[in-house]
DNA sequence: TTAGGTGCAAAACCTTTGCCATCCC
DNA sequence: GGGATGGCAAAGGTTTTGCACCTAA
């Protein structure tokens, strides 16, 4: 509950050190490959905990937008969707799709950009007590 | 590659009729969990099977915000992301973060709204050949 | 000294797949 | 009949966990 005492210890330096040098959002197993190379006999265990615990201490990001099991829906309309932090369900939002966006962040950035998913994060009412 | 024939199958049918009776984006194990009501020795591997099957068909839709392995990142300043649809990478953008829309939705919706994750979809320069 | 950390391996989860019987067209 | 579909179970990929041994403070 408390927060623990994060000792240093030369695995999780490597591991914070391997995603410091990549501006891409790596794989667990990703990271595990490049810290092999450092420290051949490290665990995949290591590798797991570690980043739970610098998730925790806020020092790196887990991307949530790949959290948990797939979801399925019916509605195929593109839409956006809200994600309840507590009982973890997920809707649908009636909100309009900017379709302007797309071709903004294109003209910004150079990159081919063909759409765009995004999701509301919150209480929904039956848990907002 | 070409769209297989899709046949009639009760299976099937109680599955979509499951998901077109909520308004949540309910996990594989909640619509199978469902289903067995109706037809008691359903197996997981019938679920899996059909909500491909819809989902190539276009009748359901995968909600592809939680898709793959978790990707982690040292950048922890709120910010958007890319992903390439071709080699999968994710990648920060340096595009502004939208601080209104929370409480514009907020207020359309009545949801209790804390924040948001954006994703863009597309090629990345190395893939746009 | 001692609580935190590691390596290893087993287990837990989620999803896919092979096999063969069954069903629909 | 023959290909699509289903049930079952095994396998696959990712992540977590128990345990005995280390190590930083």
């Amino acid at each position: 509950m408390v927060n623990a005492m994060l000792r240093r210890s030369k695995q999780r330096a490597a591991i914070l050190k391997v995603l410091r040098s990549t501006s891409s959002h790596p794989t667990a197993d990703w990271v595990y490959d490049q810290v092999r190379k450092e420290i051949p006999n490290i665990s995949f265990g290591t590798v797991y905990r570690n980043l739970k615990l610098l998730k925790d201490a806020g020092e790196i990001l887990e991307l949530d937008l790949a959290a948990g099991p797939s979801r399925y829906n019916h509605n195929v309309r593109d839409h956006y969707h809200f994600r309840c932090n507590r009982c973890g369900r997920v809707f649908d939002l009636d909100e309009p799709v900017d379709k302007d966006i797309n071709k903004r962040v294109a003209a910004n950035t150079g990159l081919d950009i063909t759409g765009h998913a995004l999701e509301f994060r919150g209480l929904c009412k039956d848990c907002k007590t």
